[in-house]
DNA sequence: GCTAATTACGAGGAGCGTAACTATC
DNA sequence: GATAGTTACGCTCCTCGTAATTAGC
């Protein structure tokens, strides 16, 4: 896990999509999908349900975007400082 | 700034040492030291006063310690939630 | 002379894009 | 057939280790 990780997963849990995710980050589709399918790869959890091409988030999904928004934050926090 | 770092820095911080910090990491000398380079640049801020073969954190660095230490608390937590 | 930190450089792996495929609308 | 996601694959760059250098004890 890391922060690269953690900023893809709540753009995509923001805007719902991984197209959309994509667009914001200035990334392609697969890039996205690959880093989600990691982290959930690496936690050994679905954070998604793919339904009919709608994303859901999971009970998993919703507890790791709490701690990805507090961990985003403060990171933005410190940056910001110097 | 990165997961890495942040430990990395932590790790150096915590042990008063590179060589220290390096063992604790199972890394070697360089890479620590490299790693801290990048950050200070990173962040355009010196992290570090090296005097007489002591490490001593500037001001910056007590700071920057602390956002450390509340970042990898919470991702453990998350990590260890799953 | 030993320990600690920095600098230089090369190898291996992570991360991203392109292309191709699958599937839902 | 258009949009969304996944899979496959190659290229680039990041990260680490080894080797060599500098400096303080």
């Amino acid at each position: 896990m890391n922060l690269r990780q953690l900023k893809i997963f709540l753009t995509v849990c923001e805007s719902g999509s991984m197209s959309k995710a994509a667009k914001k980050l200035y990334m392609t589709q697969p890039s996205i999908s690959q880093t989600i399918s990691e982290l959930e790869q690496e936690l050994n959890v679905k954070l998604f349900e793919r339904m009919n091409k709608k994303l859901l988030l999971t009970y998993a999904g919703e507890v790791l975007k709490e701690y990805a928004k507090r961990i985003s934050s403060l990171v933005e926090e410190a940056q910001s400082t110097f």
